[in-house]
DNA sequence: ATTCATTTGTACGTATGTATT
DNA sequence: AAATACATACGTACAAATGAA
């Protein structure tokens, strides 16, 4: 029998190798699971499940009836993770999802002094833009999420791709818990934190921009906490 | 027919909900294969493709001819997925590698004053046996990476679990990237920068924690950059 | 616009390996 | 040591989606 040692290289460690091996990059085809199947020695079923543990973690992309490609850089798997992780532990604490705001905070506070000094006019003069859009949303009562989410990763613009991608993803986790949490935020509150945010910024001032980011996120840590369910 | 509309829940979906849904917690056992496939009228296979998906998360444990098991929480996914495009792009740039480098090094900066003022003098003792313990290997001639990662733990520890797990998450794939990257650093180099993270500490300036944190990871970043390949 | 080949998605049956009692 | 409950693996058949002829 050719069955593999106990132990030994796993198929998707041995499609991982495939990948590199050939310097495939993002985009570039795989063979179809037939051809794998065969390649590997292993039957199409255990290339599916394969292929569904790297699907996962964005390691590839599945198209229905069309073929696998390498997969783009992408949070995606640590956001569904945390998500899910704070949905469990929702009934007791919160923790995460807390903690997660913290996290932002720290990373956003830490960088005032390098958004200070290296965020470009555009990326002000587009902040600038979202803050009204913003502003717009909010009298008519509506939600803004998505600018929300791209006047923080701006905000980060200048701290490379990785916290973007960083910030993005703790974006993406904290709207899935609010989506839980019940009704949202003040608008209005919402939308002067962040113009108080981009204000400081042009304002040139660091500590001031501190204390606007502490500012912003001083409500929806409060909003955590205060859903902290009466322990039975 | 009575098949799910394109675009209804999906299988995973399906059994994250039965988990939420339940109210199980980590370690607590889902039904087993056969009895999801009942229960959600699908067929094994999919059930299997679909715990996969779930198991790459760590959202559910799998435990070979026993049974399968809600997950704890883990970085494991994002491990995966950082270190396997850190891969993809050792050719031409080392940019998330690098990257994490700036961001280790950014949340220990950031977290300084924090340390300072409430890490635990057990933690601190705690951390003065590692560098003990690794200036010992170094003499040997020994690498020391659990120490090495233990210490940035303790370092964290203050700040919350989630901050504690990304560390470690980071430190993973920094460990999968310099397997991949060459030889070790200088050893009694890295042990003498540890040290001094450690001696800043203790004596209480914020600003010399700052710099010593930076030094430590001067020498790491170096190394990232160094390893630029000669474009052929 | 239809048909056709290709590729992934779903289903089911069967046999085998593995851990627990 | 045996029995049981389970996950793992394979093969085949068919459904659904996509792109191209």
């Amino acid at each position: 029998m050719l069955s593999p040692v106990a132990g030994g290289p796993t198929v998707v460690s041995r499609i991982k190798e495939y990948i590199l091996t050939n310097h495939l990059g993002p985009g570039d085809p795989l063979p179809t699971e037939n051809e794998l199947s065969q390649q590997l020695g292993v039957s199409r079923s255990r290339i599916r499940e394969a292929v569904k543990t790297l699907s996962a973690l964005d390691i590839v992309e599945v198209r229905h009836g069309y073929g696998t490609y390498v997969g783009q850089m992408s949070f995606r798997a640590m956001v569904e993770s945390l998500a899910f992780r704070g949905m469990l532990n929702a009934d007791d604490g919160l923790g995460v999802f807390a903690e997660l705001v913290d996290f932002r905070e720290l990373i956003e506070t830490s960088l005032a002094d390098k958004i200070m000094a290296s965020l470009t006019p555009q990326a002000a003069l587009s902040m600038r833009r979202l803050t009204e859009a913003m502003a717009e949303k909010a009298s008519a009562g509506e939600e803004f999420a998505a600018e929300d989410r791209e006047f923080h990763l701006l905000l980060m613009e200048t701290a490379g791709t990785l916290a973007v991608g960083m910030t993005g993803a703790f974006w993406d986790v904290h709207a899935l818990a609010s989506r839980s949490l019940g009704p949202p935020d003040d608008l209005q509150a919402t939308v002067a934190a962040h113009v108080a945010i981009l204000d400081a910024i042009e304002k040139g001032d660091a500590d001031v921009l501190r204390a606007a980011i502490r500012a912003h996120y001083a409500p929806i840590r409060e909003r955590m906490t205060r859903r902290l369910p009466p322990r039975t």
